[in-house]
DNA sequence: CGGCTCCGTTGATGCATGTCAATGTCGGTC
DNA sequence: GACCGACATTGACATGCATCAACGGAGCCG
């Protein structure tokens, strides 16, 4: 489908798209959204983007790296932390497909970034990234609209972190699973969960003891099933939206999960 | 001072920036740091944007507002903050003179605004900004770069209130506090406290009590003093920062408040 | 098959922080 | 000066979540 997708927007002969390189593919993907792009604008893009698979666990980069590439991911999930000296972690974010990370204008990455599962991603050389915002200026009001909305996001974020119950912060984190996995499988009551209960924990500001009593008392409540540990299904949506503090006529606005 | 640095920036005649519209001053103040600026540009810009005087306590928006404008802070000081439907605040950031609100490419505001102090603010309509930003691309990476900045800030935050104990979240917040100081008066051991503990209370996810008791811890520890409690003083910068969980070699890098 | 490790669940207990309440302090107003 | 309300501090007590510990299932390997 993504070649479907491709073919639509860029008219263009089959041999601007070199096959050894998967990131064309998300490079147009990912640009064309706000703007038609040439076929010569794609073959240009080929010469400057590369690309990198990761296996679950791999690092992208640390936290103090030299901060030189934006990433956008093309398969696969990735989580984002920061930690305190003495090991203390919070994740700030869990990506997947089409998302973007790296985007900082400061020469060292604020977090570290993992893989979750066998996740392969694109990289856009920060040297060269002036110059591309300069040639594909939808570009640069696209990725000012990305940083917009995940600043957005963070906020969601911090209003969880700082003021909702153990409870309340797993159905919100399951709200924003469910809001993804709409967008994709059509249903949306069916949420897979690829990051383990240790990940929920540093993501939501608990422990891994916290979050399986939390899934136990939503179990309990007939809020949620479990298919099994990684997979589940939302049976009450209302009630998760009520707890996830999501008050119905925005049910349709949050979106992201950054 | 704010004088000199425009005749600095903009060696235009006197009758370019008309007294009678104060966000001139800043409207070429937050703009030109990415670029000179002709004095025909300020001109055209003076006719666009229009400001506003806040007493403390007025809002300047309403999280469900229609978001329509983006505003600079010429002078005073503004919460943002987010509400559960129960009335459980998270404030996610205080802002100061020359910082920028209002930049969601949303239709709606993601937070309220509210000013803590006498403040007064700039403010760009938004359907002229994509006009506005076409003709200054400066302006865009500048937005860029100051989103992502935010973006850095609030993830910062987020482990914060994910992960540090009540006495930690505290320092951090005057460490924060005192970096911001030390841009201007010159010594950085003084801070001044312009919101109240309830503010400070919501900003850190505690409560009201639990902020004036890691006061108190803090002074007992000999840490810092008061002066009165709006106004006190780093007296154990290492310590504090060791409790902020920042570490020696990046004490310079983390400078925004947000 | 048995043993190992990793992950998740559940129970018992402790502690950091929330809740409730009393008191103090400062500014403003009559 | 007396009164009042808003804000801050401190103490006594309650509780939500962390900590510590036991257990069970799934995958892996000899």
């Amino acid at each position: 489908m993504t070649a479907n997708r491709i073919e639509r927007l860029v008219p263009a002969s089959p041999r601007d798209i070199q096959p050894d390189n998967p990131c064309a593919a998300c490079a147009v993907r990912d640009l064309s959204v706000c703007g038609a792009l040439r076929a010569d604008d794609v073959s240009r893009l080929n010469a400057i983007v590369t690309h990198k698979t990761l296996q679950p666990g791999e690092m992208l980069f640390l936290e103090s790296d030299p901060a030189d590439s934006l990433f956008v991911i093309t398969d696969g999930s990735i989580k984002l932390y920061k930690m305190l000296p003495d090991g203390r972690r919070q994740i700030t974010g869990f990506l997947f497909r089409s998302d973007f990370l790296g985007l900082a204008f400061r020469d060292r990455y604020a977090y570290s970034a993992e893989a979750l599962s066998l996740t392969t991603v694109c990289r856009f050389p920060k040297d060269r990234l002036e110059a591309l915002l300069d040639e594909f200026p939808e570009m640069e009001r696209r990725l000012l609209s990305i940083a917009s909305n995940e600043l957005a996001s963070a906020q969601d974020q911090m209003l969880l972190l700082g003021r909702k119950t153990a409870e309340e912060k797993l159905a919100s984190f399951l709200w924003l699973l469910s809001r993804r996995a709409t967008l994709k499988e059509l249903d949306g009551q069916t949420i897979d969960l690829p990051m383990t209960r240790m990940d929920m924990a540093d993501y939501l500001g608990l422990t891994i003891e916290t979050v399986s009593r939390s899934f136990s008392a939503l179990k309990r409540k007939e809020i949620i099933a479990f298919t099994t540990p990684q997979r589940m299904q939302i049976i009450d949506l209302p009630e998760m939206a009520a707890l996830a503090g999501i008050e119905e006529e925005s049910w349709e606005a949050s979106t992201a999960l950054r």
